[in-house]
DNA sequence: ATAACAATGTTATAATATAACAAATATTTC
DNA sequence: GAAATATTTGTTATATTATAACATTGTTAT
């Protein structure tokens, strides 16, 4: 029996602004239940996230939020990714210094990344599979998990077939 | 039918100069094998590395490097870690911006790496079976891979029983 | 309205990494 | 072995990513 590829949204044609607006309303409600405040400016700055399904650096970021009239300065930005990790909406890319949407915000849920060298797209994935043979392994150290960096780089099938 | 734990020689009381020789030694080697030069300067570098089991930053080695005759500059030591990761003898800790020395040089492997996020210690293993699940997974999308950054944070067995 | 708290602005600087070109050192060729 | 070539290291400058510290503004609770 062959599988199909599964397509990831972020390496297919797609409305984009629905990515962001889902994003959006995902983000709120999440706030809302934490009882947390999405402020302008971390609303803005995870708007700029989610521009594209690319990591993007804070400095990009900072960027695209600036202009003539405003300029804007980089703890703002630091401080606006850091509670957007808090609550879960957000991932950082260490391999790329950068950061991306989280795609299943508020399901608990362990990230695996694939990173496409060419494109730049990210696909988050469910990393449950990898995280059990990780915590197997781990556990055969007495070595206690806490977090996971699971990063892969390479081709996106977009990419592969050009 | 209960599993011992592993215990990795990095938690371990043990004889780090042996450690520290014999990765000398593999090193010198892979260079002759592989035809290039392990100059003075990369010679200190890897050793310096080698210093202990936990990742060690570019500019703490640039400092263990210098004193008041000879002043190193970065280029120096960032070509040095270049070099040694094209050989495979170092290995780049994505997520702590720092190299530790590769623990298999030459058996082709992808490494993973438990991180102890109070002692430092980074133990590298064999990352088979995760990698298994990681390939099967991007097949899945289509994804091709390149390059896999395995980074999990915790507790060392050591810190674990304090 | 005022106190208390939270978020953002502002300035300065830390930490990590690379570009570009010059000098020195090895290696190859004759 | 000397000249030509290639490789490595030195040097200076600067890019990129991130945080510290304190002032100001905005929000919430009393």
């Amino acid at each position: 029996m062959t599988h199909s590829i599964r397509k990831h949204p972020a390496c297919q044609q797609h409305n984009h602004q629905d990515c962001i607006r889902t994003a959006m309303q995902k983000a709120r409600a999440i706030c809302t239940a934490n009882e947390v405040r999405l402020t302008t400016m971390r609303e803005r700055v995870l708007e700029t996230i989610w521009q594209s399904h690319k990591p993007i650096g804070a400095y990009e970021i900072l960027a695209l939020l600036s202009d003539a009239n405003k300029v804007i300065a980089p703890p703002t930005v630091y401080r606006a990714i850091e509670f957007l990790m808090e609550q879960g909406l957000v991932h950082r890319i260490a391999s790329l210094n950068a950061y991306i949407g989280c795609s299943q915000a508020q399901q608990d849920h362990i990230s695996q990344f694939l990173l496409c060298s060419e494109c730049g797209i990210a696909i988050e994935t469910d990393a449950r599979l990898v995280s059990n043979s990780i915590h197997e392994q781990a556990a055969g150290y007495g070595f206690v998990i806490d977090q996971e960096t699971i990063e892969i780089s390479g081709r996106c099938p977009r990419c592969m077939s050009r």
